[in-house]
DNA sequence: CGTGTAATTGATGTTAGTCAAGAGCAGTGG
DNA sequence: CCACTGCTCTTGACTAACATCAATTACACG
């Protein structure tokens, strides 16, 4: 299927809205537009000439396997995010769809090509390394010191974050992408103890559960102080 | 100080390592070469227009600091690596020397100046962005999931990489850039419990101690294997 | 050779993990 | 429509690993 970028949703916040209409349109003569279902893999670690992408709609994460088989989450990926690790020869990380999701994908080579041919796009895509980056190093942040309360909390504000169309309010109601198991996984933590912490959130006023996967943030305020200090 | 690229220690490995001579030296003209001593700040979070740099020989830290005023190490840099955030209004961490350092630096706008001119250094940096993101997406996987002795273990031949000036063998006698707070920091654990893993690594014959700071791997394959099947 | 900081070591406490059981829910088929 | 199956999520009781508190010892540096 090709692309259309006239009515692509992310124009305006990917990578390539640095390049000129034409300039994209050659581009996306070689990208193809690619959906995929929850729970499908876009690439495995180990692959070769892992393609590389721009998320259209929906979430990914992006995840290492351990060489006992346990699975660890190290990022989300939000819509207008780049996939792809260009300069290694194989993938490092699986990179899976966590809901359905529509992706821009393009050959590696194409890719190349690409940078090569249009240095404003090799800088977008430096500046969105350099994100993913901050991003990483945010969780790292969060996931090395904190409690339990305070990893969950800011996660809850986070993806609150990611789920708002505006990119300065959080959403007061919305769904989690990930499972209980993902975001333990992600943070660092079991299962149990997430659903603790939220049903905790819960009772303290902060949040109520809106079915399985909704959430709504009650007191979004106290919510960003701190969730320990709670009886 | 004037920078000498014909006798810099990383001249084949630095992201400048793509450019010809000439465009070299034109961007040399732009830099300095600066020396800071242990303990001493290169930038610190907030500042505006931080400059940016690259590491010719010793090991930084970049940390975070928390609202509680705790801080945090995100990463470690060690020479050839590059240092700078260029699409960052103001920086987000603070970044300090671990033991003497040389750097060449260079204002934030000379090396804007530079990326236009010469897309072939943005595709080294952005290659390097990528590298870092990796460097700390492996920091993730190990703080979050394995336990004291993994962590320690881990770290500890990481470090030994590093030393080495071999890409492919570790070190066998080095010193640690860090203290036992700061391995403690990193990894998310107290001074208390490194200092356990560590004479616990080193009654099972794993590793010596040379002093306070020095290291001697004295099994580097089981060590390698796991520290927390030992008695 | 002192003095202060960093590291080690031990005793105790707390948080989150583990094990186990039950509740809520969606899809299936009688 | 209701029971059945297979999930995920929740909740509780117990445990283990690491943190915390508290000395003591080893180093580095003046």
């Amino acid at each position: 299927m090709s692309l259309a970028c006239a009515t692509c949703p992310v124009r305006d916040r990917a990578a390539c809205a640095v390049l000129s209409e034409e300039e994209r349109s050659t581009l996306a003569a070689a990208g193809r537009s690619v959906q995929l279902s929850k729970g499908e893999t876009l690439f495995r670690a180990g692959d070769s000439d892992a393609a590389c992408a721009t998320l259209l709609s929906g979430a990914m994460k992006v995840t290492s396997t351990d060489h006992d088989g346990t699975e660890r989450i190290l990022a989300l990926i939000h819509p207008a995010g780049f996939i792809g690790e260009l300069f290694r020869p194989f993938a490092d990380y699986d990179v899976v769809a966590l809901s359905d999701c529509d992706l821009c994908v393009f050959a590696r080579s194409a890719m190349e090509r690409a940078l090569d041919r249009h240095p404003a796009l090799t800088q977008a895509l430096f500046r969105r390394a350099q994100e993913d980056l901050h991003a990483s190093r945010a969780l790292l942040a969060l996931t090395g010191k904190n409690s339990a309360s305070e990893k969950v909390t800011a996660l809850i504000l986070s993806l609150a974050q990611a789920a708002s169309d505006s990119p300065c309010h959080p959403a007061t109601v919305f769904d989690l992408p990930l499972s209980r198991g993902e975001i333990a996984n992600l943070l660092g933590l079991t299962i149990e103890t997430v659903s603790r912490q939220l049903t905790k959130l819960e009772r303290g006023g902060l949040i109520a559960k809106r079915g399985t996967r909704g959430i709504e943030l009650v007191d979004p305020a106290r919510l960003q102080l701190a969730s320990d200090l709670l009886p």
